[in-house]
DNA sequence: ATAAACCTTAGAGTACACACCAAGGTCAAG
DNA sequence: CTTGACCTTGGTGTGTACTCTAAGGTTTAT
């Protein structure tokens, strides 16, 4: 299969392709004689597990790690891919906490202010970022 | 006040306020003689509602729309900042409920893995990504 | 024979928020 | 008068995940 049609397949552009090639997320299986592309049903698997991959929030590195792994199960244990898991998900669990205070901050600030068509001269948001922090941390 | 004491007391770096200026956050006040740049009580005020916009989850460029509402108050409606606030903390709550996904998948791969020493050929998370996808989504 | 549709490479551009560097000017203390 | 600590500019580097461009080669259909 050349690139065009694999792209197409997997809902993916040529460009993402190249660029998990360049990488080393994905080696096409082959060339063709013209030097094109040639993808086969293992390229098709490995970037299945890349999207899958992606999908539970890995990112391009640790996707990489996961396969490395993944090429060679017999050298890593379980306890090295439960250990990725869980670190991502720690990390995931950090960034909702920070992104929580956010929204709640924004929440006080876009409850509290009247959203009239009046100006902005006393808008309670912008004068509680200009004064002494009035949101609860 | 020159940069580096400026710096110090906000806690953030002289790239920083250098970058800020770059991009029309934040003009010192005055340049001294020799060309130094100088802060006054004016722009620390600033610097502060900036540090503060940052710290509910505005970006910068949300922060220089702010700054120029704050600018002409009166060319500006309370609905326009609160429609900025309330987008903000819409595209937040999208990004939270993301990251939760990932958050429950990442904790199914996990709890499902056991996680040994023994090798990872058979282990769960790696089978899981590989094969048709068991993550509730 | 030629046009359309594909493919190749290398390299630059995007957004975000800085950090770091080099080469040089300025200022206060000793 | 020199040392050290500060300041200046302009430019490059970081990480993430692509996207786009230029300049050219290949394949397929008409």
């Amino acid at each position: 299969m050349k690139i065009g049609e694999f792209a197409n397949q997997l809902g993916v552009s040529t460009d993402t392709l190249r660029y998990y090639e360049k990488h080393n997320l994905l080696t096409p299986s082959s060339r063709t004689g013209a030097g094109y592309r040639d993808y086969d049903e293992t390229a098709l698997k490995q970037m299945e597990f890349i999207l899958r991959a992606k999908n539970v929030g890995f990112s391009l590195s640790e996707i990489k790690e996961l396969l490395q792994i993944k090429f060679k199960k017999h050298q890593h244990s379980c306890h090295e891919v439960k250990n990725l898991t869980i670190q991502k998900r720690d990390l995931v669990a950090k960034r909702i906490a920070e992104l929580t205070r956010f929204h709640k901050s924004l929440s006080i600030l876009a409850d509290r202010c009247c959203g009239g068509e009046e100006p902005a001269d006393n808008c309670s948001i912008l004068t509680t970022l200009e004064d002494i922090d009035g949101l609860t941390q």
